[in-house]
DNA sequence: TGACATTGGTGCCGAATTGGTACTAATTCG
DNA sequence: CGAATTAGTACCAATTCGGCACCAATGTCA
């Protein structure tokens, strides 16, 4: 026998997130009254010939009033009726906005990721997914970059690493290694704010890099 | 307006990888004739109730007749008619099978990643994406060592890491790097395989380990 | 106005890691 | 037995890492 198609409802479930006074935070939208759970993520079916970031940038507009910088699918998940809209499957989108984009809209607000109201189950696998695959992803893209302005200081650079890593950076190793990647350039301006030296800003521009990489690392295994 | 889903069609696409004479293989199964293609994936719809690796596990079986030991997803595409059965959604997944597991029953066929024929459009893109996902999860999670079957040689486990990442590793390194991470321990089988010493045989066996992880790694940007 | 607190940025140096060469070990082939 | 072949290890020079200290530039406050 032939394979054939089965017809699913689908529906696209968007993790925005963004750096917030010291904490990565999640945009969640309050739901219809009477549902089981107060607050759930942005989502909603993809239009017909629409592709599924397009999707995802049209939904968090909807709820931030500002596109994402960046995207990334977090995974198909299918479990059975635990999707706020009974969506058979869901497709996870995470969206990095760099800190202070857009505004939450009426009926939406940021909650920092590690004090997160009650969920539908399958938004909160999907925004552990989302956060696990950003943690993940961030020594072999651009992810950091993309949780800040256009322009930002290497402490700011330096912030956001130790954010999304949950650990401290050792300054000059931080800079030295930045420096050899040619990730990224000066401009001429400085930002002074408040006390302290004002701190150059810098600019992300990857430029052509011969391929370096060294060794092997097995002591990076997540399970 | 309050999100609601959308009806779609719904296809899982397995790439099935295994090392095969020096390079990676993929299971690709004959399509039926007149098909525009002549080969496929190994594909279907979901059964109601199903897992999406649940029905990854039973598509390979049905052309391999061996379950592969490890699966990852590798994201859902939505690219409008270009699937060989005009689903509107493929989950793809990628299946690793060890050395030598399973046969190819009739009409189905490894082809070396290298040399693939014509496929559906989004099939091809399903390949490479699993290829490219595989490729950087060596690192991450014990890709390597579901390519393999229970016991290897170090020599097998370094062949298979060479396959993954394209390039040639340095010996000593490999195994200073693998006996520091407690993620093997020895056997005491031995095996001789023609000429040269006999190599001792390892199993997979990751031990609880301090997270000792380093600095941050600019070097491995993939874009 | 001049310490001083505060933040940005760099230099130095010992310790750890890396990767090359070369070596030893155990087996098959002739 | 010796050559060939594959497994595994020892040494070592070069690089990299991370801790500490230091210098630089600004705001604060006595």
């Amino acid at each position: 026998m032939s394979p054939t198609v089965r017809r699913t409802t689908l529906a696209v479930d968007v993790v925005v997130l963004s750096p917030r006074s010291d904490t990565l935070a999640v945009l969640l939208v309050r739901t219809a009254v009477g549902a089981r759970e107060r607050w759930s993520l942005p989502w909603d079916a993809p239009q017909a010939a629409e592709g599924l970031e397009e999707a995802a940038a049209r939904i968090t507009t909807a709820a931030l009033g500002a596109a994402p910088a960046y995207f990334e699918q977090v995974g198909a998940l299918c479990d059975g009726r635990r999707h706020p809209g009974d969506a058979d499957v869901s497709v996870g989108i995470a969206a990095l906005s760099p800190a202070g984009d857009g505004i939450p809209l009426e009926d939406a607000e940021w909650f920092p990721l590690a004090a997160l109201p009650a969920l539908a189950p399958r938004h909160r696998t999907v925004v552990d997914r989302a956060a696990a695959v950003v943690r993940q992803r961030v020594d072999q893209s651009p992810v950091a970059f993309r949780l800040l302005p256009p322009t930002f200081t290497l402490s700011d650079l330096q912030a956001v690493y130790q954010l999304l890593l949950g650990r401290r950076l050792h300054k000059a190793s931080f800079r030295r290694a930045l420096q050899a990647s040619y990730l990224v350039e000066p401009t001429d301006e400085w930002r002074s704010e408040g006390r302290g030296r004002p701190a150059q800003l810098f600019r992300y521009a990857p430029k052509k890099r011969r391929g370096a990489r060294r060794g092997v690392r097995f002591d990076l295994f997540s399970d």
